[in-house]
DNA sequence: CATAGATAGTCAATACATTAACTAAATCCA
DNA sequence: TGGATTTAGTTAATGTATTGACTATCTATG
């Protein structure tokens, strides 16, 4: 015990919350990795996902930050970089000329179809030897944990 | 149900962990505000808490960076600021002349007392709810699946 | 109708994350 | 011992996060 040069000293509750954000981090970076495959970033991909479940494939970039709690400012260049690489278009709403509305591309849809069975292969993976009891159990108690914590509203 | 412009539509598995990923965010977000007030960020402060639970307050900022699953190019700027706010000394190991070693200031540390009782007051605030036995299962949970995915090396 | 205030989006500044390339020092070993 | 390899750290390039300031447009109200 004496080569020991990092002693943790945490409550459960810092505990719990450490493990959660490591947990999470496991997650977004092996599921980064897939998505880089396919040239897409971890929001990117998120974004596409949005679109994809929107109305026409489109929505409002307003919209979709809110959906991705992303502050609207992270969102401008994000999508100029999914549009730059043709993942999605951008144009403003002829309705309300404040608005951009973002569609996904067919090359956008093709690279979440794609995706789609290996991100489904490596979700799996990560809840090995959970079974489904578990894993409702532990979505619901993600969930409480968010309705606890309802984030305020930046934008 | 017609004017439903974002219909999500998602695997179980795939529930649990954005459900996992919103939680982590939330979490950061709230100790980032915390932090802030004290004029560190969210990487800042556990940098500092990795030396202050180091031997005499010291470690090599490799170590920092194995303990804190952070890339090592991250943390030459995080441990930079860090100095140039007084927070923490750099100085090269004369043993091995390839090591930095990074040890906590005195601010460094009382900055750490400050900030701990509110942090822990939020950290409760956000497990406020769940009982010890609960808390102690998700955390269960947490570290069978962070087990279940060892991180690869990356250095 | 005119204007105050709200809303949508962008831009700039700073910090962090990640990969790749690079330097320098230490170590291995034929 | 001297060159190959490994290790520690930095730098550079690109993308993301966040705050604050700013522009343009829309809406509400007197």
């Amino acid at each position: 015990m004496d080569e020991k040069r990092y002693v943790s000293d945490l409550s459960t509750n810092e505990k719990v919350l450490i493990a959660m954000v490591r947990a999470a981090e496991i997650f977004k970076r092996t599921h980064s990795a897939i998505f880089r495959n396919y040239g897409l970033s971890f929001p990117q991909y998120n974004v596409l996902r949005v679109l994809d479940a929107s109305r026409n494939g489109r929505n409002r970039i307003s919209d979709v930050s809110r959906i991705m709690l992303v502050p609207g400012a992270n969102m401008t260049g994000i999508a100029k970089r999914l549009e730059r690489d043709g993942f999605l278009t951008r144009k403003s709403d002829p309705k309300d000329e404040r608005v951009t509305i973002l569609e996904i591309t067919p090359k956008g849809k093709r690279t979440l179809r794609d995706i789609e069975p290996e991100k489904e292969r490596s979700a799996e993976l990560m809840l090995e030897g959970f079974s489904e009891e578990v894993r409702m159990d532990l979505l619901d108690m993600l969930r409480k944990l968010i309705r606890n914590n309802i984030p305020p509203a930046k934008q």
